[in-house]
DNA sequence: TGATGTGAAGCGGTTCACAGCC
DNA sequence: GGCTGTGAACCGCTTCACATCA
């Protein structure tokens, strides 16, 4: 096995493999078949098959894929196999509910710290989690061993958090602040871009378009990094 | 001019191109070229020209795209340039956060209505907004012309969500519910899953992967919908 | 001269079709 | 027989290169 160039798009499938094989494993279905995700996804079984072929050869012919064999593998390759601490940064509307999201408890993440530059928010406490001064933030990364950061200031801010944020030694930013962001080459920055999610969908309502299912292709805009 | 098949990526980027311009209007730029906006974003000025060149010639040989005119040639083919009314379902943080969401502001997006299933949040108010009962869904849509919806309940209900947003004629979806929905071929539906994101976030944290400039590229991680 | 508009080449991801294996 | 794994074909988007025009 060996580990070629693994495109977003692969990665984000996985992903969406692994919270139905999490659902498959709940109902008690011991394989499943490439054909029967594919179906669940409407996407094409090859897709499925060459996604995981990347990284191993996890089927059994004539069988399909142990259910949760499958999910351990697609754990351990998304790296979630052990805790990961997410801090955001900025605590408005947006910062606090991702700090509150659901969704993520299912997965390894840990929200370990939320932080915010407005005295008037910091020390107060969201979900259990108490709102930290920016001014502590590397200190606070290091201590809590934080590998990723959620960006959700405003635009104008977001720039010097990202540099911030980098500094501090976090490699993984998902970004909320609709702004093209220089980011250094070792850093993976991904941004989601809600006002252009919308501008899109407005396009197809003009009628311009057609209606394809954009669904497991593109889909928030985002900003290429410097080179 | 004829519309061929534009593809989400473009319309990404032609929003993306928007809010460019927004700021070099206001800057008082008179006009610029690909090559310009290009650098802004890290991406090829050819794909800046096909991507306008689809809707017409906007530009001129030897000056470039004047600021103005491409501002309202991109305003009216996104279909900005009319008010787009908006509600969204489910008045949890994230609802609540989207309904706040500043950066709509410069668009033509206005949040006319929310809605929740709870009765202990109905009659709330958010941001100006009061929280409506998803019983009067249907009606409240038909009489305020709402277009465009946000769907940012739990999981389990974001199938009978969508079903009923689409019975109420609305025609545009953006979806924060991580689940695979199916949608009529009518209806365009966007989806923008954290988790997954998250967790594509997560691999390249492995150090199995390079880290290549993923922006203006694929983001977010959806599902396809019902072919 | 300088920047657009665009056919053609290039590239990456998806789908097909089938060999290989349980 | 059934389903995986995979080379090859296919397709769409991006980039190149240049003719075109102010």
């Amino acid at each position: 096995m060996k580990v070629e160039k693994i495109s977003e798009l692969t990665t984000n499938r996985l992903s969406v493999y692994l919270r139905c094989l999490n659902e498959l494993a709940e109902k008690g279905q011991k394989t499943v078949s490439s054909d029967a995700l594919a179906q669940k996804f409407h996407l094409n079984s090859a897709q499925i098959r060459k996604d995981l072929a990347n990284f191993g050869e996890f089927g059994v012919r004539g069988v399909g894929y142990y259910v949760d064999e499958l999910h351990a593998n697609l754990t351990r390759i998304l790296g979630l196999d052990r805790p990961l601490r997410v801090c955001i940064i900025g605590s408005g509307r947006l910062g606090t509910a991702i700090a509150d999201y659901h969704g993520f408890k299912h997965s390894n993440f840990e929200v370990a710290a939320l932080f915010d530059s407005d005295p008037k928010k910091i020390g107060k406490k969201i979900g259990g989690i108490e709102i930290s001064d920016m001014k502590s933030f590397s200190a606070l990364i290091k201590k809590d061993k934080i590998e990723l950061a959620v960006i959700a200031v405003p635009a104008e801010r977001a720039q010097l958090v990202l540099d911030k944020v980098t500094r501090a030694g976090i490699r993984a930013v998902l970004n909320f602040a609709p702004i093209p962001l220089k980011v250094s080459d070792d850093v993976k920055l991904k941004t989601v871009d809600l006002t252009s999610s919308l501008e899109s969908l407005s396009f197809f309502l003009t009628g311009a378009a057609d209606v394809d299912d954009g669904d497991l292709k593109p889909i928030s805009a985002s900003r290429r990094n410097h080179k």
